[in-house]
RNA sequence: GGCCCGUUCGUCUAUCGGUUAGGACACCAGGUUUUCAACCUGGUAAGAGGGGUUCGACUCCCCUACGGGCUGCCA
């Protein structure tokens, strides 16, 4: 078997079974894991995750002053955390130089491409002059066929000898069929004059070389999808299937920016919601399957599709994502609700659960879980098996607890001495006391629920009761019955 | 400036030439209720504007408006 993890990718194009499906995502590595990202993560891993293919994922390091190994772990931790599993190692797209450039001069042995001498300076003068008497600002130069006898020796880039009448058209998944006049498309440079590649140049060789068979990325690269296209036509390769989905824009409808707040998936995890709801949402966001909106992850593969992503961006809406999070608390179990609890606890850098902790929260899970819209609604409804005695009422709890309020709760501790610890009995004898006192429910359970979590809020009282066990829950009534 | 993309209830969307334009979230009203919630019933709410094409347009075409993107030896 061959290690695929020691050797470095193979050059030339991988054999690949027909039929076979390639996504990949290929984040610049120059902050954390954008939610805008995420899901075109997402959308890459379903689409390949849905048709037994493979979904890469390739670090776009090649701007060497923003690109940092923070931002990279950032990026991967991200994904890991959305459960976003990919094939394969990673893959820097700045290790790769050395073959970009080597396609850069194969495309300038073909005639595919040229060398340009016109330095930086002499372009942006034109452009400039250009933009001043509003004239197009493609440059065109004069090296494109020129004699190579004619060269000077000097610092030269590689320029695409671009088809500069026709069309270019690109068949796009979501957009549809977009044409691009060639006489609006210029000579793009492939090789930067100190032999390093543009973007351009690096997308194309490795989507090639990494076998990618569909480019699902946001539709900000649309335009770019003509001049790549071109590259591919240079080289002979096979275009792949591109596929621009809009980008995810604010509340306001605007570009999502610093200001709408949270942006990367992190930021997310820190208000609690689980992973799966994540996914959920976002793959609901700019796609839809009928009328269905609440899913799990073996669904979304089996449904998802390009053809029905929409046209439009779309807008975040945190109130769909709380509703969509309780949905998914109700069908989670809750071992793996326990767990992902955890992995909150240590995103906001709060102290882990202890292992009896862990063991009365997971006792209680099908009441804190119940309809909660986070992780941290969860711990504070779980607060009364968090803590212990004595129960210290916050300031809200204990206004439920004057006299009165007490004295029923000394009247009621003796009853429930010997009872069946079950909740059709507590109910009853609750009922019964409250019902002496011409009371109502109501009346007494806030201060139950404050003699029991010490809180105003918590799962109901006989289900604390209940989670408690006979010992706790009258030990905790005696002592608030007392005045604490 | 040039090129490209977009525009259905507040939001996410269904519709793929013929529907009282549907659903979900949110919101409002009423009900229920031991807290936060949840739940039940009902309700408000949409095809940007203007021209075409057609027996018939949300659906097809054009123009305008608005929004977005690209226009780098950034990615």
């Amino acid at each position: 078997m061959v290690s695929e993890r020691l050797t470095p990718m193979p050059v030339s194009m991988p054999a690949q079974l027909p039929g076979a499906v390639i996504t990949r995502f290929a984040p610049s590595p120059t902050g954390f894991l954008h939610i805008g990202g995420a899901r075109t993560a997402l959308f890459n891993w379903l689409y390949a995750r849905g048709r037994g293919g493979k979904f890469l994922l390739r670090i776009e390091d090649t701007d060497r002053a923003r690109s940092t190994p923070e931002a990279t772990a950032a990026i991967l931790s991200g994904l890991t955390w959305l459960g976003l599993d990919w094939d394969g190692e990673a893959i820097s797209q700045f290790e790769r130089a050395p073959r970009h450039a080597e396609v850069a001069n194969q495309m300038l042995a073909k005639g595919a491409a040229y060398k340009c001498f016109a330095s930086q300076d002499q372009i942006e003068a034109f452009r400039e002059a250009a933009r001043a008497e509003g004239r197009s600002t493609l440059y065109h130069s004069p090296w494109r066929d020129a004699d190579p006898a004619s060269h000077p020796d000097a610092p030269f880039v590689i320029r695409l000898k671009a088809p500069q009448t026709g069309e270019t058209v690109i068949d796009d998944a979501v957009q549809g069929r977009v044409i691009f006049r060639n006489d609006q498309l210029d000579d793009m440079v492939c090789l930067r004059s100190d032999g390093t590649p543009t973007y351009m140049l690096a997308v194309v060789v490795d989507d090639h070389d990494m076998g990618v068979t569909h480019i699902i990325r946001g539709d900000d690269h649309l335009n770019n999808a003509a001049r790549q296209s071109q590259i591919y036509h240079s080289m002979g390769w096979p275009v792949p299937q591109f596929a621009h989905i809009p980008l995810i824009h604010g509340e306001d409808g605007k570009k999502l920016s610093k200001r709408h707040g949270a942006l990367g998936v992190e930021d997310y995890q820190r208000m609690g919601y689980p992973a799966a709801a994540i996914r959920n949402y976002l793959a609901r966001l700019g796609w839809s399957h009928g009328d269905d909106e609440f899913f799990n992850d073996a669904q979304a593969t089996e449904w998802f599709d390009l053809g029905e992503i929409g046209r439009a961006p779309s807008r975040l809406d945190l109130k769909k994502l709380d509703h969509l999070t309780a949905l998914h608390f109700s069908v989670m179990d809750d071992a793996a609700v326990l767990h992902e609890l955890q992995a909150y606890l240590a995103a906001t850098g709060a102290d882990p659960l202890s292992a009896p902790q862990s063991e009365a929260i997971l006792r209680a899970m099908p009441q804190l879980k119940d309809k909660a819209r986070n992780f941290g609604q969860i711990l504070e409804r779980g607060h009364f098996v968090l803590t212990s005695r004595p129960i210290l009422p916050d300031e809200k709890a204990a206004k439920a607890l004057d006299s009165v309020s007490r004295s029923i709760l000394n009247e009621l501790t003796p009853q429930l001495q010997n009872v069946s610890w079950n909740r059709e009995r507590l109910e009853a004898i609750v009922g019964e006391i409250a019902a002496g006192h011409g009371l109502g429910l109501g009346k007494i359970a806030p201060a139950l629920r404050a003699a029991l979590a010490g809180r105003t809020v918590s799962p109901s009282v006989f289900d604390m009761m209940l989670v408690l066990g006979r010992d706790e829950t009258l030990a905790r009534l005696a002592e608030a019955g007392a005045g604490g």
